[in-house]
DNA sequence: GACTCTGAGTTAAACGTTTAACTCAACGAA
DNA sequence: TTCGTTGAGTTAAACGTTTAACTCAGAGTC
């Protein structure tokens, strides 16, 4: 192992000051041209390369940002990831991304080990309705925007959402005219997103049939799922739709409908949350709320950055609405 | 935005030196339990948070390790990530993720950036057969590993790769018995791993049949894919069996076939690569060729500690088989 | 020719830690 | 009593940068 090569070995090498080598380096200030060849001779011989810990130690300028994430198996999580990272890095900021594997005490640590980064700002998606200390803590002196799992409303942070209330709804609505027995299949009804969707669902069928709409809690496991699935399937009477609330969920109960020889649409409709490729690659295209994974990374983006800006930005709340894709997994009312 | 407080301040408070403050959190030295104690109140009431940036450049120390991938927008790369990340936070490592989004030159420029943070060690999946620069000049002074897309044999840094031609082989030697025209879906037939998976498909095909498949190339963008292969398709004698070498490949052909109204596996026979979820949840559940994620993440990560442990490893080019998972997407022999 | 002004370079002081070297009191052993 | 020895604390010097303050030559102005 090399030891390597610093500021100084470059200055020495090419006969200058380290602040002149700074000055090539950063651009801070201009120097000639001739020396600046110079300098960069010498770094390029030595390998050069800036330390970031000297650098942003002494500057105190951190073009950094956190990420904090329940988990890095989810591909909603990770393209919001895949987003976020390619805007920031556009705006010249590195991201730093942490996983709370859904372990709120993992989360606490992962968010201390992010702030020791001293970064410029943090994204975070909690992994449950609860605002995690660190992040209560850094209310006010670090740019901080939330997504997706936010338990709270009016929080003094930036959040950014999808409306599952409303996302609910439309599932619902699509199912409505051609379908009576509507089933909610859950992950964790615990938590704010789920419970929302939840809500949109039941309000909708609740008008229109006076009864709320039975639920099945199917975890976040898919092989667990399905077998609670077939279980239930086989004890309750069979629902005319079915409504996943999470990428998981619909895995689960596609899994059980496959086991039990149950068709989509013929003897069930079907109906998912989160837009996957492979919805789209089988014979019968299932039917889904598209989250805007897109927008929401940009609208995160832009949260951060004006609020890295400085300035008196309000706190702002912002809510993006999904779509419905509508596919052949729900009868249509011909059929009714 | 309230100014940090630094351990000075911390040291003030508790009326102790800050080597004592230092102490009590790094540990290196004992303390008083009832100074340690008036230090730890102080850091709480000041909310103190020890500076990475600085405890780094002066420790030299720094437990950190890069990891670079083509994208985050394939689960194979973020579950290695995921593997990855998991067993470094076990052994006190954080780990700088940066995507190279399958561009050479962005590779490059991700890759200076990671080692600016010094990391002790770097993790890398090159985006094309190519190894960048910057690791190129790292070799001997930084403990590396690469994984998956690796061009050349022999390198003198670690690597962690699948057995890509026999998994090729295997998964013709599921197709040989009841099928007689074999066409492989490839994506870029340039990289290595593909490269590999169709040599091995080839040499089962030409020993059995003394032709060579038929290879059709589908790109690494699904809809343009599935497009490309219904045209393929049009133009082309239906083949009795496909092998795609990717999940984007395999998500391709199911849209086409999909389309065409072709089945699975009356009309014809189909092998994936990389064993997702979604290939269970379906009424034929899809055969195909599972990657080791999990065991190339340990051996990622067990390659890279030893090497960061110093001591002269020889250089280790680690191959783990893949696994056929037969299921019912392969016609069987009786009915050929 | 004396003057300010500018631009390009240097010097040296930070930034917030860690840590080697030091101090000093308390304790035993001879 | 004397003299290490030990343990717990302090002091101050790094670590590799950035940057404010400074120097100094050369150009422009009157």
């Amino acid at each position: 192992m090399v030891k390597r090569a610093t500021i100084k070995d470059v200055a020495a090498r090419a006969g200058v000051s380290i602040a002149t080598v700074s000055n090539v380096f950063s651009g801070k200030k201009a120097v000639n041209p001739d020396l600046a060849k110079k300098v960069e001779e010498a770094a390029a011989a030595l390998s050069y390369r800036l330390d970031r810990n000297a650098s942003q130690l002494r500057s105190g300028r951190v073009q950094v940002v956190g990420m904090l994430v329940p988990n890095l198996d989810d591909t909603f999580f990770t393209s919001l990831v895949e987003r976020v990272e390619r805007l920031a890095h556009d705006d010249g900021y590195e991201v730093l991304v942490a996983s709370s594997r859904d372990n709120p005490q993992l989360e606490i640590s992962r968010l201390n080990a992010l702030l020791g980064w001293r970064p410029s700002g943090l994204i975070a998606v909690p992994c449950s309705n609860a605002i995690p200390q660190p992040i209560r803590s850094e209310i006010g002196r670090l740019p901080m925007v939330l997504a997706d799992r936010i338990g709270e409303d009016n929080l003094p942070i930036d959040t950014v959402t999808m409306d599952n209330v409303a996302a609910g709804q439309a599932a619902a609505e699509l199912l409505i005219p051609s379908h009576r027995d509507i089933l909610i299949a859950a992950s964790n009804t615990a938590i704010r997103p789920i419970a929302d969707r939840i809500a949109g669902i039941s309000s909708v069928v609740e008008t229109h049939y006076g009864v709320r709409p039975r639920i099945v809690e199917l975890t976040s496991n898919i092989n667990a799922g399905a077998e609670i699935f077939c279980d239930w399937l086989s004890r309750e009477a069979r629902p005319e739709g079915v409504i996943c609330l999470t990428n998981v969920t619909t895995l689960a109960a596609l899994q059980a409908f496959a086991a039990l020889n149950i068709d989509i649409p013929e003897d069930v409709s079907l109906i998912g949350f989160d837009d996957y490729t492979w919805m789209t690659a089988r014979k019968v295209p299932l039917s889904a709320v598209r989250q805007p994974v897109e927008e929401m990374g940009q609208a995160i983006w832009n949260c951060l950055s004006d609020r890295m800006a400085g300035g008196d930005v309000p706190t702002r709340h912002i809510v993006l609405p999904g779509s419905l894709q509508v596919r052949r997994s729900v009868r249509s009312s011909t059929s009714a």
